[in-house]
DNA sequence: CCGGTCGATGCAATGGTATTGCATTGTTTA
DNA sequence: TAAACAATGCAATACCATTGCATCGACCGG
């Protein structure tokens, strides 16, 4: 189809303006996860707020999904085509490689089931792993 | 013995202060995981700034570790006494409760091992799992 | 064609958390 | 006693996230 952009936001009843299109050419083509300041970088002339609430309206949707790494920042980083907006079904692992602080998702590891104590309601559950990536270990 | 706070942080080669008693107290009695500013509020007359370095001096020893559990405000907890400042031992499972929004340590969970691809070099591990603690699940 | 409604955008301003600089206090040590 | 050092406290700063408000533009009914 002629554009598939578009039809990525339809499909999660995400209204397409040139500025969502934008965030979601960024968020496609980079392979890390990124945040608000990184995306706004790669858009040098976006308006930082708007950017904040573009990828507010992709996490309320399902389109991305939010991941505290621990660099301060939130990042954000495209979800399985699977998500919804009530159920996020791609738990799989993120690294935060504290050298060259990018976060990568790592769709092969999935989050193992967890055996909880009784009375607990899981919602969401988060496993950040931390360390030196492939490419700044190698680089050490 | 008599003084089992003072040991506390000797035995951490941390030089015992009115200050870091009082703290070390505050996140001893409480059980769970508490921010700067819940530190903060325990001890009416303390200095934010001061409680801020004494919970850094503290990780830094090997006495507490950080938690970011998405609430925005970084959490600390009383580590294992096995762990060391170079090797945190106390792999386990956080549960940050999006109600009360408390977070607290689950020991009896451990943090699952990983097989992640080749070429990652981890340094520390974070499962935090978000929902209803028992106490809110049930009031609701 | 006109006016109204609504969503999206942009600027300004605010709030909260973490952090640093510097002066002061207090304790240890020569 | 004086110097040295650690700990403390105040002031100020930086950074990220968020809200309020005004504007723009598309869509819709009349």
């Amino acid at each position: 189809m002629a554009h598939p952009l578009e039809d990525t936001l339809i499909a999660r009843q995400i209204t397409p303006t040139p500025m969502r299109l934008l965030v979601l050419d960024v968020l496609q083509k980079e392979p890390t996860a990124l945040s608000l300041a990184d995306v706004e970088q790669h858009l040098k002339h976006a308006d930082r707020i708007t950017v904040h609430r573009t990828l507010k309206t992709f996490t309320d949707k399902g389109l991305v999904h939010r991941i505290e790494d621990g660099s301060g920042a939130v990042k954000f980083a495209l979800c399985a085509p699977a998500c919804t907006p009530e159920l996020h079904r791609d738990l799989h692992v993120h690294f935060f490689c504290v050298r060259c602080r990018e976060t990568a998702c790592l769709p092969a590891v999935p989050v193992p089931a967890l055996a909880l104590p009784g009375g607990y309601q899981v919602q969401e559950t988060s496993l950040v792993v931390k360390g030196h990536c492939p490419r700044c270990a190698g680089a050490v």
